[in-house]
DNA sequence: CTTGGAATGTCAACAAGACTGACTTAACCT
DNA sequence: AGGTTAAGTCAGTCTTGTTGACATTCCAAG
């Protein structure tokens, strides 16, 4: 903490001394939160036999409903044979409704059957649930930092798509 | 569900109205990081062929040396089964050394090698030039509350590993 | 109209990395 | 001496990712 207090400014930027012991601490920090971060939605997904990749396939499709195949591929950055064989068996689950584009019939528009909407919002409210508690813990300026950082440290095409699906949620 | 979401005022407490989207960003944000967060040492590893459990392994191991199977198990959240077959291969190869114990002969302790501690390096410089980019674009203030919202995000047992690790390293 | 390319799907094979369960060896402790 | 603990190992399974090859369908450019 005295080390941030070391900020400079320099040329109208703000300079800051980052010793090598802050940024792991940041780094254990992400490898522990991310696990607090799945375990609710893991522990549900195991009583269905599914996995991480299921609720990431639910999660995307219910937020962008009708999104083809290949927008779904890209944002999950997986090959269409790794997310083919995860649809398969949501859409044989009845959770995963497949419909051929009216335009572009080689297109699959991807929704959520009722079915697939209860087992996405189970799971997203497990998920949710604690996102509040630890925004609650941390307070509302924590939360603009903690959102600040994490689109920072994303590649710029992540941070594409992160802002794609906020706009397109509006 | 949309009323029972917003928080009620309890005794002079901040007051935070966290909507479902306002929390889908941040679930969001958490996965778009956390590609970002192991992209770079990922195409280190890549290179060796080894994984992210090969990193995850020294890491821990560095900033911990002389730390036993065991405890090295329970910070990583895997089965020895699991981690064996990792140490296995960085024994082999000569990046970490397996001492037993003196006191307890039955413990073994970890340490790297000078070739460990060099791939340890490689790693974890990739990983801080990322995270020292995000820490200076969002700004001192916003890391502070990245750090809070990531210790509120974490389960007691990942905290208490999480700041024993920090007070270790002082 | 034909052909080339794009989008999708399928099949097969494979690898990493996690898991469980059973078992051994050695060392420790009561 | 007997029970517990630490570590290692073997075998088998599961999820999730990868390549590569190939078929189908459709759109669009020539």
């Amino acid at each position: 903490m005295a080390d941030a207090d070391r900020n400079a400014p320099i040329g109208g930027e703000t300079l800051l001394f980052l010793t090598d012991e802050q940024l792991r601490q940041g780094i254990e920090a992400m490898f522990f939160a991310y696990r607090g971060f799945t375990a609710d939605p893991d522990r549900i997904l195991a009583e269905y036999s599914y996995g991480r990749a299921h609720h990431r396939a639910l999660h995307f499709i219910n937020g962008a409903p009708g999104t083809t195949v290949n927008n779904l591929m890209s944002i999950l950055g997986v090959t269409k044979q790794s997310l083919n064989r995860v649809l398969r068996t949501l859409i044989g689950d009845g959770l995963v409704e497949s419909r051929v584009g009216r335009s572009d019939k080689r297109e699959r528009h991807l929704t959520l059957t009722e079915k697939g909407a209860e087992l996405e919002r189970a799971l997203s409210d497990a998920q949710r649930a604690r996102m509040r508690r630890a925004y609650r813990d941390a307070g509302p300026e924590a939360v603009s930092g903690f959102k600040r950082v994490l689109e920072a440290m994303m590649d710029p095409e992540m941070k594409r798509q992160y802002s794609a699906l906020r706009e397109g949620r509006g």
